[in-house]
DNA sequence: CGTACGGTTGACGAGTGTCAAGGGTAGTGG
DNA sequence: CCACTACCCTTGACACTCGTCAACCGTACG
């Protein structure tokens, strides 16, 4: 509400950029309504629906883009295949490796995704005059980094089924913003096969812990995605957090 | 040479930090003389002994440091002691987290260590002032983040042999920055113990793996902690780097 | 000489992976 | 409307890697 009315009284901010979800809280935040309209002006939005890759691993990067809705998936893979989820990314993350040409892994649509694209010359140019901009990317970087760390000790020290729960307890604070207080309910933005690729399991071991937790009334199950976790406390208990 | 030769051009330069082992890799290279003699004014050296902790976890930071030599620690501790290193760190990095008053891991020399240490105040002062400081820290927490995503594909996906393997390679990439061509030849600035909770695995499995490397060849071991490996592709290959 | 500590090795068992079969649902075509 | 297929998920039986427990070794140190 109040962020449509000081859209109004700032009529010189880019029309693609006032419905934005992103602008707020995204990069963006950090531009004046003049840099965003420079910046608007080379970007562009784009659908991406689920299970697309749409950067690849070892492939080289023209551009960064803010996610606009969806979720995406940073994976790396071995040469004999062996696959490992290494980041999930929401809405309104930067996507892109500043000062690095190629990538070092893929990134994928977990679901359907719009995401805003701007060229990699724009960015570069931005953060050269604006600082305040490099100090928003860095402290994605650092919040990254700490998410990343805490998956290490998940992964490396965890039993399945505190894996299992950590994931859905990731998934249920990035649902939820209101109410996630007691319960939470969603959908589950990864398959079975994916969530293996995250944990460092297999399918048959996310779907036996997943079956566990909900014999254990822990979460209920409908239709493999719908997920609702009466007692959010329980969940995280489970997942080792005490 | 060349450097010692810029030193005596610039007078002007603090004592303390014309020998100093970290000013041409670390932040300090972002700093001109001016600068880094104001902040040397307040720094101040010091030498921590192996296994010494000197950031607990969940513990307040009012000070930053650079690593002169030596390796540190970085772990973290579930609440019933199962215990994951998520990075190590070597000279020159920096350490701190920025922008946060509250470490949310434990800060451990693994080797005898000698760090430079400035107050907190100060490094957030010159980070303001100088956007070539933030770029400087930006790149190095992106490099971490490199090194945690490349650790989670370790943790996630490999056997124990290849997570042991991966280890090696490590440190042997941190130890012959000039002949790491073919061969290499350190000491492990971890104990077994230490490089299990680096592994995710137990301290028996990694003593296990590391002598099956010893009768296959790929490493000769002395003393516990002195390795040398004659092939360091054969290593590479091991730790499932194809 | 005794103790402490870090590391190695062996025997055994638990947890997770592998392989295989089967269930549920959606989409397609007759 | 009903096969038929394809896909994802679940479940079971079994194997194997790695963890657990215990004994032992070598070195450092008092």
């Amino acid at each position: 509400m109040d962020l449509l009315a000081r859209d109004l009284h700032q009529p010189e901010l880019p029309v693609v950029c006032r419905s934005c979800e992103a602008r707020n809280g995204g990069i963006c935040s950090a531009l004046k309504p003049a840099q965003l309209a420079e910046l608007s002006k080379h970007s562009s939005r784009r659908k991406i629906e689920a299970g697309n890759e749409f950067i690849g691993q070892g492939e080289s990067v023209s551009s960064y883009s803010n996610i606009l809705n969806g979720v995406v998936k940073l994976s790396k893979v071995m040469a004999d295949g062996r696959q490992q989820i290494v980041g999930l990314q929401f809405a309104p993350d930067f996507m892109g490796r500043p000062f690095q040409g190629e990538s070092r892994m893929a990134a994928e649509a977990a679901t359907d995704t719009e995401i805003c694209i701007f060229p990699r010359r724009a960015i570069e140019r931005l953060i050269a005059d604006i600082p305040e901009l490099e100090h928003q990317l860095h402290n994605q970087a650092l919040k990254e980094l700490d998410e990343a760390r805490d998956w290490m000790l998940t992964l490396g020290r965890k039993t399945a089924q505190e894996k299992v729960a950590s994931f859905l307890s990731l998934i249920a604070s990035h649902s939820d913003p209101e109410q996630q207080d007691i319960s939470s309910v969603f959908e589950l933005p990864l398959s079975r096969a994916e969530i293996a690729d995250f944990l460092g399991l297999t399918i048959e071991t996310v779907s036996r812990q997943m079956t566990k937790l909900r014999k254990e009334g822990i979460i209920q199950i409908e239709n493999n995605r719908h997920v609702t976790v009466p007692d959010l406390d329980r969940l995280a208990f489970a997942a080792g957090n005490d």
